[in-house]
DNA sequence: ACATATTTTTAGATAAGACTAAAAAATATA
DNA sequence: TATATTTTTTAGTCTTATCTAAAAATATGT
């Protein structure tokens, strides 16, 4: 029998510690209530039950009406479960013929598997990868993210180009639009035009010109050129 | 929004489904309440409302103090947990360098994991086995087994032999032992003696000759030559 | 057949996670 | 500063899956 202390979070416990961590990133302050029940798609009341008990369990600091912010161990566990996510996105896309598109759900079910060797054993068997399929990273055993340069398309000027390198809204929706329109990571996008009126692009993709919305273009990352 | 309406079970539901599956292959009467307690570590009580529910779902057949048998309906379930897990015991082994002793707790979580595209797609990745490590048959689709003849080896007479196709134990000490030993699936075995006193067996495996234990001969299957 | 033993079910309790409705605190507005 | 609005928490309820203890049904031995 192994005498190393695990902890074991329950699959409702990780979900909450990976929605504080992503909305952490968004926000300098501590994350409201409000904020986590909208994202988790449930009542704000559930989230103060639910926060009280990562409280008492050190994985979060949270003082009432203030918000909350992950401590050391808590980002720890909430990183190593979008790593999970993320690598198990790679493996659906890379070896199972998944697309982009549809890889989301099933992450969400296989982050919660729990097996360290498992985690271990897929990394080595998918090389390494640092970005799972829609150019976000991947972090490392400990936590780390290799941080890419990245702009928003939206940014670029008339004349400019850049590379695909990610999305900003991973729904199927807009990720199956991307498809229809041939757009996706790894392509050359030149800005022809920019409309002023409405934030309209005019680009060039695969020697194909076409019209983008400022929707999209404020979704979809590249990078400058 | 797909309109085709799939029948999503609890964790736990599937847990029991599976449980009176491996149960029935045992009995030819209904699988009592005490026999599947004690498959899942739990208590008759727990057990008597959960065939209940069971049986509303109409998954199973339940008549008090009765026991209880699967429908047509719930044996499709049961197999088609079974299949996940033997798939994925095959992944481990084969893409992830697990041994067959690492498996099976793994193989747990991951038979739960809800996506009919990931199991068909990981078995034509996997190329279609036939068979988990341990030399358990994977159910098809529609929850057939392909039955492969075997016999325990405990059945061989002095002088006969034959090839090691399976465990009838999966649990990691037995399998380990059969590691440390040198048994493992695909080796011929040849009786040399054969004890009447305790059953035990003097084999040859690899030119190497070793003493095996009559309960070691019962729980490991041969396909005689 | 009857007393005893075993198995199974019932009844009532508990814990996790979510919900609704209402109270309380914090923030925004006039 | 007083009032209105929003946010957050509290209090109480529900569901699922488990448990213990006790009652009921079935099986067994002589």
């Amino acid at each position: 029998m192994s005498s190393k202390y695990v902890p074991m979070f329950t699959s409702s416990e990780e979900n909450y510690l990976k929605a504080i961590y992503h909305l952490e990133i968004d926000t300098d302050k501590g994350v409201s209530t409000n904020a986590i029940a909208e994202k988790l798609v449930t009542k704000a009341s559930a989230v103060t039950d639910m926060v009280k008990k990562l409280s008492e369990k050190e994985l979060i600091i949270y003082k009432k009406y203030q918000g909350v912010t992950l401590t050391n161990f808590g980002k720890k566990i909430a990183s190593s479960i979008v790593r999970k996510h993320r690598l198990w996105e790679v493996f659906l896309v890379e070896k199972l013929n998944f697309s982009w598109d549809e890889v989301h759900d099933v992450a969400e079910q296989l982050e919660h598997i729990k097996s360290p060797k498992l985690i271990n054993q897929l990394d080595i068997f998918l090389g390494f990868p640092s970005q799972d399929p829609h150019g976000d990273p991947i972090p490392d055993k400990d936590g780390n993210l290799k941080v890419v340069e990245k702009s928003l398309l939206s940014t670029l000027l008339k004349n400019e180009s850049g590379i695909c390198v990610g999305v900003n809204d991973s729904s199927s929706e807009f990720l199956q639009f991307l498809d229809k329109k041939g757009i996706t990571l790894g392509k050359q996008i030149k800005v022809l035009e920019k409309e002023n009126f409405d934030g309209s692009l005019f680009i060039t993709i695969d020697q194909k010109k076409l019209s983008i919305s400022n929707k999209i273009a404020n979704n979809l990352y590249i990078q400058k050129q």
